[in-house]
DNA sequence: ACATTTAGTTAACAGTGTTAGCAAAAGTAT
DNA sequence: ATACTTTTGCTAACACTGTTAACTAAATGT
């Protein structure tokens, strides 16, 4: 009864063939350009087998939204082992999050534009979950070792997020894209929240 | 020959007619309810006559930007005039900004939103660069009071417009709205950066 | 061999932005 | 007042968009 199981193999991989095929228009042509139909034509099957596998368009934005953050916990994780200290690492934690910005323009676009699906909250998407939690374990560790655990981390790990977040969006805002590597007043800018971790007062 | 100034006087009342009435098509059912068609019905005119005053719904979108950068600079310049000392001043600045995005959210997402027409940059849309100048000037205000005027004001107004927009974003991610009046973070974070204003290092 | 499920199709609906071509109204000149 | 010109606005269409109902043909189960 290999048949049931190869089925599902093939409905995967038509799955995948349009998960790909649907990143490729968007990188050559950007998010405006993906429409059904380009799918539908790019996977060479017609309109509506695409609505067997994503209930709409809105399914396949929130697909890139989760593979997106996805995408930004991995490396946040990855960057991690190469680098001892609990202070060393929330700084590769900043970098890579510019640098994935930086490299996947695109992706960060779709990620956090004003398209968010509708009804869900940031609280409800596992995946953005699994990203600010991997922050706010990397801060954790920051004030732990500094024996500054009494301060909100809650709301530390929102600063943190909001000034990689803002000083992204400016740049983006900025026509020229985002800088290869982290800005100088963007380091500086980590440095000083860093400093608030660190020192009491 | 007033007749020409009538015409005219009547073009210009057709044109606030069809900024308004999208307006109130965009309060009441967000920005995406917006078509052309939609306005047509509204003003009571037929399709073609939107473009005679918009290129394009590219144009209508333009517009609404701008006009929200000029309000939030008119609004940035009011609430200066209710108090004195540079240091609070900017302060009120801060605040200004928190209350436009949150009392004025739809506005905020559109001026921000990765929907920015394309080809302009940052630097050519003069709306955006009063704004800039009018954070810039108060920074500059407080940077000289506390003999500070060494410092790199533009990034440092970089600096805190990123902190500004972080903080927003990451609250407008969070689903539930913008809260009424700034939250501690904010302010928190608003305070840090003024102390790297005034203390010297 | 027959019935049933499933995969995939065509064709349509209702909507979008945009524009070419035309009619009518308004203004100008004789 | 008549003839001409410009302005103003409309109808109708084009080329798209997302989405779905209804159908065919193939694959599977009995």
């Amino acid at each position: 009864m290999g048949i049931s199981e190869r089925k599902a193999r093939q409905q995967e991989e038509l799955r995948q063939k349009i998960i790909q095929q649907s990143w490729s228009i968007i990188q050559k042509e950007g998010w405006q350009a993906l429409s059904i139909r380009r799918i539908a034509e790019a996977i060479e099957y017609s309109i509506p087998v695409i609505y067997k596998h994503f209930q709409n368009k809105e399914a396949i934005q929130e697909y890139f939204i989760k593979d997106g953050f996805d995408k930004l916990t991995v490396e946040m994780l990855r960057v991690q082992q190469a680098v001892v200290g609990s202070e060393a690492r929330l700084r590769q934690l900043a970098y890579a999050y510019w640098t994935f910005a930086a490299s996947h323009t695109e992706h960060y676009r779709i990620m956090f534009g004003l398209g968010m699906p509708a009804c869900e909250t940031v609280n409800s998407i596992s995946e953005i979950k699994q990203m600010s939690e991997t922050m706010y374990r990397v801060i954790e560790d920051v004030a732990i070792e500094y024996q500054n655990g009494h301060l909100d981390l809650h709301l530390k790990m929102k600063t943190f997020w909001s000034i990689l977040h803002g000083f992204i969006s400016i740049e983006l805002l900025s026509g020229n894209g985002i800088p290869d590597g982290p800005t100088p007043v963007f380091t500086d800018a980590i440095e000083s929240f860093m400093f608030t971790l660190i020192h009491k007062r």
